[in-house]
DNA sequence: TTACTTGCAAACCTTTTGCATATTT
DNA sequence: AAATATGCAAAAGGTTTGCAAGTAA
């Protein structure tokens, strides 16, 4: 489990600094953020705000998560799906992700190798890298597991 | 310069399989797909089609960049930036993008290393590989090149 | 009190679909 | 002639925006 405190403390300096309000729409939509699993699509994000603060709009969602990725604790994921993730972003930490593209699983990776030899690509084709997105996608192996997944799913 | 002949006969032999109709539309939309550059928007392909052949409407192409994805002779590619993209796919060849930031670039990049490291990942967190995406952002280094190619876009 | 936020609805954009008409085989 | 394809316009799905009313500082 993660320690959230920086998270909250950054986005309250990002508010502070920016002249932006302390909203308790935002506090609710930090809190279900924080707490939930990662790689939350918007419509699962909405649905844990309105349990606990019903009459939050989609847009407030929406501009909220923007604002989360502008304070940097909170990263936009696109798998394809068509659906937006948000996943909370923890100071030195960078993951890429493993996709079943049968039950929708989404697991994390982590490998130095990969990481080391994207600076090497990026330099020999004239580029300084920023950034990247690496999704690997496959089926679950546990294909029992995955059918259940699967179900619960729908 | 690649051949495209084999894509050619491998459009029309799924055609014949499916029992699916070699319409003018159709020839006109391969010509434009394998005679463009590669990673052709939506759009940009549309206005080359329409250049050839005004009145094809954009659900056509749509409805076509989808058959010869199926019929194995597209890719499609999203790189985040809304639009989709398709380039075509040659035999054996694999490769994944370096997309500069600033001016849009699209650079391939192949690696057997990544290749290789990938299924090493995948197996070790339980799934069978199917398919990766890997793009890497970044800004071109020759910052000239760079703004030239981003004032042309506009 | 002032400036920022929210919620609603409408607007947007890209992609898909229904249907009557046209084209290929 | 039978079946598939096209073009149009409408629908769909996700995201953004304008605006009047509400809220934080």
């Amino acid at each position: 489990m993660q320690n959230h405190t920086p998270l909250r403390e950054q986005l309250s300096e990002h508010l502070r600094q920016n002249g932006l309000k302390n909203t308790r729409q935002r506090q609710v939509i930090l809190d279900a953020f924080l707490s939930s699993e990662r790689h939350m699509a918007i419509e699962e994000l909405l649905a844990a705000v309105q349990n606990r603060m019903s009459g939050v709009g989609h847009a407030t969602i929406y501009r909220t998560m923007k604002l989360f990725t502008e304070a940097g604790i909170a990263h936009e994921r696109r798998f394809g799906d068509g659906q937006t993730r948000y996943e909370p972003v923890f100071e030195g930490e960078h993951h890429d992700h493993l996709i079943c593209e049968k039950c929708g699983l989404i697991v994390e990776f982590e490998d130095q190798l990969i990481e080391d030899r994207q600076e090497v690509i990026a330099a020999s084709k004239g580029f300084r890298l920023t950034s990247h997105q690496h999704d690997i996608f496959g089926h679950c192996l546990d294909t029992a597991a995955c059918a259940a997944r699967k179900r619960k799913r729908r």
